[in-house]
DNA sequence: GTTAATGCAAATGTTTTGCAGTATA
DNA sequence: TATACTGCAAAACATTTGCATTAAC
């Protein structure tokens, strides 16, 4: 019965403000959240309403196009998926994320699936510090 | 148990509400959140409001007595800090929370201050997927 | 008696939704 | 033309705050 075509082949709408917002999702190499694209997306698009900025980036997660990332602060992060996976790194102090890669990832999650008998579809290590800027700033 | 006493500092007095919520979190082994913390102690001070339940667990946290964490959900997850660190595994399909250790972060921390020039002060590696109750539901 | 802590209600900030108008296929 | 998408305003959330009252010191 063509479930999975259904599911997948939903029509969607080419909008301006969908093109508009996925170009600076790529554009923007940082890890944005909606009120940041809110503001830049208006800069092209003054009537953009933040209404679409949260349905299109809900939109994008379900299709597998951003991933969304819950730091610290009370509001969420969006990225353009990678096909590499890769881990956060936060300065405590800017609030800059880095991205790094993480080799062992892979067996870690073999070991911890086996542990707790879980199948486990999604890895993440998160280091949270000071990078070497907010360091200087720091000493007193 | 007058156990609770022992975290408050000489600034801070010691309030009935202060010791239920401290041992309710000693209690419940889980990964409690603010209403759900409101919800129990409720049941042995009815008149405890949600205000305080916030800002105790601010206060708690302010003393390193408890983690904040923020999964998937919209809102935060306490519990107390532990001496030993460790690592999270969340079900995606009931929600429930495991712990597991994970002997490779010390030097995964090391590996990664020393490639991004940070002072890493915290590591968490987070896992999601499907525990083995979940994953049988699942199978239709 | 001081003053920190509380309960309540109202405010805040982020995200979602209802609906009538607009634009895409 | 049919209807998916949008903008706007209002609602729905979790969380915070102002203020008068209560209770710990």
């Amino acid at each position: 019965m063509e479930k999975g075509k259904e599911i997948l082949g939903k029509e969607q709408r080419t909008t301006a403000q969908r093109l508009l917002l996925f170009e600076l999702m790529r554009q923007g190499e940082g890890h944005l959240d909606a009120d940041e694209l809110y503001r830049r997306a208006r800069e092209r698009q003054p009537r953009l309403s933040l209404s679409t900025v949260y349905r299109t980036l809900r939109l994008f997660k379900g299709l597998g196009v951003v991933e969304e990332h819950h730091f610290t602060e009370a509001h969420h992060h969006y990225e353009v998926r990678s096909s590499a996976e890769h881990h956060h790194l936060l300065c405590l102090g800017c609030g800059k994320v880095v991205e790094f890669e993480c080799p062992l990832s892979q067996q870690l999650k073999g070991d911890v699936a086996r542990a707790n008998d879980f199948e486990v579809t999604g890895a993440e290590v998160r280091m949270v510090g000071f990078c070497s800027i907010c360091r200087q700033g720091k000493r007193e």
